[in-house]
DNA sequence: TACATTACTGACCGCCCAGTCAGTACCCCG
DNA sequence: CGGGGTACTGACTGGGCGGTCAGTAATGTA
């Protein structure tokens, strides 16, 4: 997807090319990149022109303004990901347990480990500058993603697999761990080899250890009381 | 026209005031709140001046640049904090996971809630563009937060309290949830109001869990479960 | 080959902002 | 009360960057 931006940025007798078709994927691409690394006001748009292998004048061509290639590279790259991933997990069957932990596997191959990984720095870093951009977030992306996940929750508490936990909690229990990775990849592991984290090694931790804590005790059906009663 | 009506000091009088002992730390203050707010490259110098109540030329009278000024927020921010959390936990007596509870909500009292939260989305968004602050950050704060926090699980394990989880592990299960509330406060839940979290409940609810998914199996030596995470 | 169409270019414009410095006014000391 | 030291100001500048547009060259058509 980038090899062509970076053979004709690398290329230096390229002539020049009229790929209309392609442009604006890879204007995306590299405006994702680079939003990502130096922050949306800290680059420049003749970098992003650049590094897709275009002129800024042709970035213009495509995108109306920089706050508007933002908004695009958000919509562009939340879209797919979010209604494929529940469809996903709509058609799992297996115990709640199973399914939490392949969610969370599913989402670091799908979305941790991609440069989809990136929106989620960018957002975290720019929301409160684009506030139109939150209520989006929010409607697309965090809501339908936490009200999955707490609906297997709450299956597995209903079938006596889980004792009563609050939902809301354990939800973010878990979510929260996959984003300490993604911003410690795009933040400080970008910048310190030392700092470089084993995702999967904590990801499987992280299974290890909720599954254990929601366990309900072996013995009778119904869970014992209500500790999780709250609010 | 109005830029001394800002003042934190709030004097509404027109008249100028010769300060020079206050003025650093106002300075340092307004910086934080609007570099966390708005990101470094997006906040201009004569912003954070004029919500110190100075104007632009006074600024640079005590930092060189807007760049020195943006490491010096952090180096102030950071300091006291480490040293004297780190002191406050070595003084504690009790159990492993009385205390792991206890830096829990320690942590959240002293920095979550308070201004010094904002460094933390301030280093995620902009260490990327600073790579020589990213190795003080880890020197003084995250390695000797993570080596602490480690020290405790240890012991637990040790004294037969928890299961003989991977040390590291469990540790990035603890925090991260931590700067999931830190970084929702200072994006999301800065935006819209529905997004707002209730932080003592989620940290609760994150105690009861991992301290449930670290307990060893009850065969031995550890007395019935100690659930009594109440304040 | 000649012409029409249009994707693409890059020099240019005007605004914005980090950083400066000659001047101002506060405060203290006599 | 006057005068000197200095904390503070704000107009100014120089460079940089978002956005434009007249021009250029690649491609399609005949």
């Amino acid at each position: 997807m980038t090899q062509r931006a970076l053979s004709s940025a690398a290329n230096p007798a390229a002539t020049r090319q009229r790929r209309k078709e392609a442009r604006p994927q890879e204007l995306l691409d590299a405006a994702l990149d680079l939003f990502v690394e130096k922050g949306f006001a800290a680059t420049r748009s003749e970098e992003v022109a650049s590094r897709a292998g275009v002129s800024k004048g042709t970035l213009y061509l495509y995108y109306p303004s920089k706050e508007e290639l933002l908004k695009e590279v958000i919509r562009h790259n939340v879209v797919n990901q979010i209604a494929e991933g529940i469809e996903i997990v709509r058609a799992f069957e297996g115990s709640s347990a199973e399914l939490l932990a392949y969610v969370l596997r599913l989402w670091w191959e799908r979305v941790g480990e991609t440069r989809a990984s990136g929106i989620l720095k960018l957002m975290m870093s720019e929301v409160r500058n684009f506030p139109e951009i939150a209520q989006f977030w929010i409607d697309e992306v965090t809501s339908p993603a936490d009200r999955m996940i707490a609906e297997i929750v709450q299956r597995g508490i209903d079938s006596g697999e889980f004792r009563p936990v609050h939902v809301g909690d354990v939800v973010h229990a878990l979510i929260s761990p996959l984003l300490f990775l993604v911003m410690n990849k795009h933040s400080l592991g970008a910048c310190v080899a030392s700092e470089k984290l084993d995702p999967r090694a904590i990801i499987e931790a992280q299974i290890d250890l909720v599954l254990n804590g929601l366990h309900a005790p072996a013995r009778a059906k119904p869970a014992p009381k209500a500790k999780g009663a709250r609010r």
